[in-house]
DNA sequence: GTATGGGTTCACGTCAGCGTGAAGGTCAAG
DNA sequence: CTTGACCTTCACGCTGACGTGAACCCATAC
């Protein structure tokens, strides 16, 4: 199919699918005149591809871990591939600073806030 | 005082201090031979710039709300400029959204890890 | 004189996932 | 033939507080 199809079906733009394929997450076949000839099963590939970057996962992870995923019942899920779990739990770190991070801010803003002059 | 050891006294890279310079939050004096030349002063500025930038303002608003900053027994603290409030309060808005966005993100992350394959 | 250890002004690089024209080829329809 | 709606490949823009050389001036100690 052609990419505006794609794009419809998963809801992402067509700019970001051709990302992707910089990225080096989904490359699609070409026909005769150069377009692009994606398959049905790129529109599940491409939503376990949103579901890693929605995650937080970046685009050079994902490229080393999406053929680890798999779409099951209970949605998007990852096999485990070596230095994955860690990779992920490195993740889950950072998300947590910078959770901290935020809610320092937050404080500070609203000492600036509340003190008054 | 040297940009150096402004540096050193607050702990801001000569760097930095130079970018504040380019935004206008901050600009010394010059000696016979060119050098910045900053004031005792300037330390207080600095921390007042600092607190600011930790509280997530840019230094665009910063520059139109510095001088509505003190240093009192609490920390830092602004006098009320009129539209100050508006701005902090739309400030705190974008705070609890990026909070907001950081938790879906973490949770989509624990079910990518938690599901498993 | 010169080897240092400062200082100065540009000005691009960083981090990242796309948005957004720009310039031009492809193809079905009127 | 000519729209017009797609497609293609560049390649800069965005968000923003700095990092990081590059190339050059200033001052002090040797």
């Amino acid at each position: 199919m052609l990419i505006s199809e794609l794009a419809e079906l998963t809801g992402v733009s067509a700019r970001a699918l051709r990302h992707y394929e910089d990225r080096g997450l989904l490359v699609p076949a070409r026909d005769s005149s150069g377009y692009r000839d994606y398959s049905e099963s790129d529109v599940t590939r491409v939503a376990r591809i949103r579901a890693m970057i929605s995650a937080g996962l970046g685009t050079a992870a994902i490229q080393r871990y999406l053929d680890c995923a798999r779409t099951g019942d209970h949605g998007v899920s990852l096999e485990m591939c070596p230095d994955l779990r860690a990779e992920l739990d490195s993740l889950a770190g950072r998300l947590n600073a910078r959770q901290a991070e935020l809610r320092e801010t937050q404080q500070r803003l609203s000492e600036l806030i509340s003190v008054r002059g």
